[in-house]
DNA sequence: AGCACGCCGACT
DNA sequence: GTCGGCGTGCTC
């Protein structure tokens, strides 16, 4: 008897199949997914493998193969499918099998036991079940805010490690033994389950009737589910339209066929009031795979999953390989979301991945958003997969008012230009009335491109569609697609004004400008520096809620998930930063990225009013923005890419190559376009595949590594995918080279 | 001859 | 990545 294995480690040169023999005394312990201990290369070492093939034969001299030294699992840790899926991943994504087979386990199996021993030193608290209301304790507690704060956090969390809410509040053992005197809660050192989340949920988290257009959605998905096929639908819904309610029904369903769930969403969505929606509904059979989990968490909930005592999967991207069997839908949610695309590897997609496990389970996967990528909205529209529409808010009292303002003709009542006398009208307005106002900085590509100040042109690419990037160093303006430059002479291209600006703002400076025209108005900035820690985001956010701040000013951070029902005005202070980005999808971005701000506001009972401040008021995309016109960005986009052949009409890998010399960095990417073009040379007689010059990456230098990247827009097919791993292969002794299918991030 | 050093390349 | 093999060149 012969074992494949594929050892634990991300050396090139090892991603390959090492078989070695069984000695019948092991024989009946082997199996296929448990990990083994061999003796490798000419010092036998010690090495971890996985078992990804029982054989009787070998293609080499059997004399050559050594014994493996011992089985270190008990149970197999990953089964054949999930080994078929990384094989899969390896090909596609082009990376080292054990790389992809590496993401399927929990982390540092290897360390397994260490790891559980330090997690279970961790101190909890924990709310006092009998408490169903908070208003008498928050009363109770009224001389301090601080203990307000800690309340309203224990009781939306029912169960919290200690740590956090030192770290959270700046509370020391001395603010809790206030809550410990008053029978709030309880400190405990061992807590059976170890996760955080999963907690009796104090309210039942019933069954909501549905609204006709939910209830039309929810009989469509049934019959796509009674199919017994793999399907594949996209939800399109507004925000508040009830999708999560959806989702909760129609998993319903599919446990009652005795299937199971699985539900992803961005990680900043997992939010613990999220959780407990579904823990609260469905109960112990849900497993919340969240970033907080420690690795001995992890590996119980992986355990729980084995174990077949987990129906449903709660998680961000990595979820997607939780060892969950049977598996009847697959949700999406968000699923336009960056985050679902893997930066590190394997660079998975992570849609790409479900729709493989659909197929082999024959199950649902079903995609949720109110800004639906181009990718999958196409894919619907071209009846690829199923559409649904959810047009309505659920609470709808007041439709949200968008109003653009034009930065250029506005009048300023800050010597910055930062602030419109508009904007800060409404401002006023909302601290008059104690409503509390969100103003939005957007930073994504802050620095790189010109605006001319009098006409509001954006230097752009001509042949790609993309914003130029203006190089300091030569004082050029160059295209990253395709290598276009053009000498700048500090004039707009268009009125040839000379009042151009690589505007850089930042949030302090809003919230001085702000202190100096609101003196009285309390402010809060949330951004990379006033934000401490890891969650420290969440702090800041509760205290704007809790404590009614009149004004919280920050960036991207804000942008999604949390519900301020005081907050009536979104001020956006620079709608048209996204369209810098010298990326073929800042219409895309853009439009969800404003969708999302906008969604802040009036969540509540008070209509909710959103300033966008622009230079380009009359751009389309800004258009659509304040209709809530989806489809009309839609319908703008795909034409634009259709024409100039992007995704979806292509897709696009770019590759990067590093080296710590520029001029080797350079004159290798070079080299290296070369040897591309002969090994694609089938493909580009067939014109069905485009590589573009070197050019610099966008990012010069990380690290004191120069950047070179070579894009190449093609129809990605397995037989390319082979040619480029081969010339990956046998090209990487000197240098540093990285493929990413379809990136979100330009390089 | 004996050894220190550095590069090469195989790893079942 | 890691370690043994092997060539080079220096020293006794």
């Amino acid at each position: 008897m012969f074992v494949n294995v594929i050892l634990n480690t991300s050396v090139k040169q090892l991603d390959r199949i090492f078989t070695y023999i069984v000695p019948v005394d092991l024989e009946q312990y082997i199996c296929i997914g448990k990990r083994v201990v061999v003796p490798f290369s000419k010092s036998n070492r010690k090495e971890f493998g996985i078992v990804i093939d029982i054989v009787n034969k070998v293609d080499f001299d059997a004399k050559l193969a050594k014994p493996i030294l011992s089985v270190v699992d008990e149970k197999p840790y990953i089964d054949e499918f999930h080994i078929k899926l990384a094989r899969w991943m390896s090909k596609r994504y082009i990376c080292n099998l054990s790389d992809s087979l590496k993401v399927m386990f929990p982390p540092d199996v290897n360390n397994k036991d260490k790891t559980i021993r330090s997690s279970k030193k961790d101190k909890y608290v924990v709310i006092n079940e009998n408490i169903q209301d908070i208003s008498k304790y928050l009363e109770l507690a009224k001389r301090s805010a601080k203990r307000k704060e800690i309340l309203h956090f224990i009781f939306d969390m029912k169960i919290v490690l200690l740590a956090d809410i030192y770290s959270y509040f700046n509370a020391t053992s001395a603010t809790m033994k206030w809550f410990i005197e008053n029978n709030i809660i309880e400190i405990k050192e061992e807590i059976k389950d170890r996760n955080i989340y999963k907690k009796y949920s104090s309210e039942k988290n019933s069954k909501l009737v549905l609204t006709s257009e939910q209830e039309n959605v929810y009989d469509g998905l049934k019959k796509l589910l009674d199919s017994n096929k793999k399907q594949e639908a996209l939800l399109h819904g507004v925000t508040g339209s009830g999708k999560t309610e959806i989702y909760m029904q129609i998993i319903e369903y599919v446990l009652k066929q005795n299937k199971n769930c699985m539900i992803l969403v961005p990680e900043i969505s997992l939010t613990p009031q999220m959780a407990n929606r579904f823990l609260s509904r469905f109960g112990n059979i849900v497993s919340i795979l969240h970033s907080k989990l420690s690795n001995g968490e992890r590996i119980d909930e992986f355990a729980r999953i084995n174990n077949g005592e987990i129906q449903i999967v709660i998680g961000a991207r990595s979820a997607i390989f939780a060892p969950l069997r049977n598996i009847g839908i697959i949700v999406i949610d968000e699923e336009h979301d960056n985050s679902y695309k893997s930066e590190s590897n394997p660079k998975y997609d992570t849609i790409e991945v479900a729709r493989r496990i659909i197929e082999h389970n024959k199950g649902l996967l079903l995609l949720g958003s109110a800004t639906p990528s181009i990718q999958s909205y196409y894919m619907a529209k071209t009846n690829k997969i199923a559409l649904f529409e959810l047009k309505k808010r659920i609470n709808d009292v007041h439709p949200l008012s968008i109003k653009l303002v034009d930065l250029i003709h506005s009048s300023y009542v800050d010597s910055s230009r930062i602030i419109t006398k508009e904007l800060a009208n409404e401002i006023q307005r909302n601290i008059d009335n104690k409503e509390q106002s969100i103003i939005f900085l957007n930073k994504r590509g802050y620095g790189s491109g010109i605006v001319c100040q009098e006409c509001g042109n954006i230097e752009k690419c001509p042949n790609c569609d993309v914003t130029l990037t203006y190089h300091h160093d030569k004082n050029k303006l160059l295209c990253h697609y395709c290598g276009y430059t053009k000498n700048f002479d500090n004039s707009c291209s268009q009125c040839h004004g000379k009042m151009l600006k690589t505007n850089v703002l930042g949030t302090q400076k809003i919230e001085l400008e702000l202190n100096k025209l609101f003196p009285t108005a309390s402010i809060i900035r949330i951004d990379h520096d006033s934000v401490q820690g890891k969650d420290g985001h969440i702090k800041i956010l509760n205290k704007f809620k809790n404590e009614n701040i009149d004004i919280l000013i920050g960036t991207q951070m804000i942008a999604k998930g949390h519900d301020f029902p005081n907050v009536t005005l979104v001020g956006v202070l620079n709608g048209d930063m996204t369209l810098y980005l010298q990326d073929y999808r800042v219409n895309e971005l853009t439009y969800s990225l404003l969708t999302q701000v906008a969604g802040r506001a009036g969540r509540d009972k008070k209509p909710g009013r959103v300033l966008i401040q622009t230079y380009q008021p009359s751009n389309e995309v800004f258009e659509s923005v304040i209709n809530n016109d989806y489809i009309k960005m839609y319908e703008n986009e795909i034409n634009y890419r259709k024409l100039l052949i992007y995704p979806p009409f292509c897709d696009i890998i770019q590759i990067l190559i590093t080296s710590k010399d520029e001029i080797l960095a350079e004159q290798f990417s070079n080299k290296f376009l070369n040897v591309l073009t002969n090994k694609l040379s089938v493909f580009i007689d067939k014109e069905e595949l485009i590589i573009y010059q070197p050019v610099k990456a966008v990012i010069s230098r990380i690290e004191k590594q120069y950047r070179y990247k070579i894009i190449i827009k093609c129809k990605y097919s397995p037989d390319i995918a082979v040619a480029l791993k081969e010339v990956l292969v046998n090209n990487n002794k000197n240098f540093n080279i990285s493929v990413e299918l379809n990136a979100t991030r330009n390089i």
